[in-house]
DNA sequence: ATCGGTTTTGACAACGGTTTTCATATGCGG
DNA sequence: CCGCATATGAAAACCGTTGTCAAAACCGAT
């Protein structure tokens, strides 16, 4: 298992990721890359995400569309989102009552190697306002 | 607002979920058709699929590789799911504190117009036993 | 029963996000 | 500074899903 490269690509993507606290597509992210100058290809940008995803360094949730989308979270254990549909937004929530529950669940129908998924979607107060 | 008309390939694709206590692909049924005998086309086949998500009889899962699948529910209220990750067998289940405590993270962080996704997969007994 | 219109069907093409390919470029250890 | 394994990126492939459109089927009215 080696360390990957320090290239300009990838610190390019991170560097976007961090300064972005909201769920952004790997498309979005290549524009804004792609805006600010910086020729990084798509693929590289799907790729770090990727590799930032698998070792738990970035948050990924899928849209109803389908579409990934990626976050840099402060908190690195295990916690949900609370996110805007519209802007992206998002706040790190926990629910510890929740996890016990999953499991408990999970046992009660004799169901092992349990994970969930779990998030909270609405409009946050900032959209609210532009939309009456 | 009209009845959808009664054809064979509407009663065909409800008969086979309902046949089917799990989640299943949309391809995956239109396998099972084809190899029924019954010559419905894919495109029928999602078609259904989609006006019986839009109002309500089947429930619709994302698995991790984005596909869709769907399942006929007992429970017509809201609840949520204990899937297994290998056969797609799944138990509905409910959470009243889990639903309380969504509203109230929303609220306390200004959100509207809440909503959630709450799934737990596992492996169910049957298949722990197969795999060991 | 049959006619007429409206809806449904289904083969095929198009779509969109994501992944693969592969030749070139570039970190980086020796 | 070399060597080479890894990273890059444009283009093509992939794959689930949706749109297209002419032919077929449903169903109320005659």
């Amino acid at each position: 298992m080696t360390a990957p490269r320090q290239t300009k690509q990838r610190a390019t993507v991170l560097e976007a990721l961090r300064v972005t606290p909201r769920f952004v597509s790997a498309q979005e992210l290549h524009g804004v890359l792609r805006a600010g100058g910086e020729g990084t290809g798509l693929t590289t940008v799907y790729r770090h995400l990727q590799a930032l995803a698998a070792d738990g360094t970035v948050d990924v949730l899928r849209a109803d569309d389908g579409e990934s989308l990626y976050r840099i979270c402060a908190d690195s254990g295990h916690h949900h989102h609370l996110v805007c549909r519209h802007c992206g937004t998002s706040v790190e929530v926990e629910g510890p009552a929740v996890e016990r529950w999953a499991v408990r669940m999970a046992e009660e129908h004799g169901f092992a190697d349990v994970e969930h998924t779990l998030e909270i979607f609405g409009t946050c107060a900032s959209c609210s306002r532009k939309r009456g």
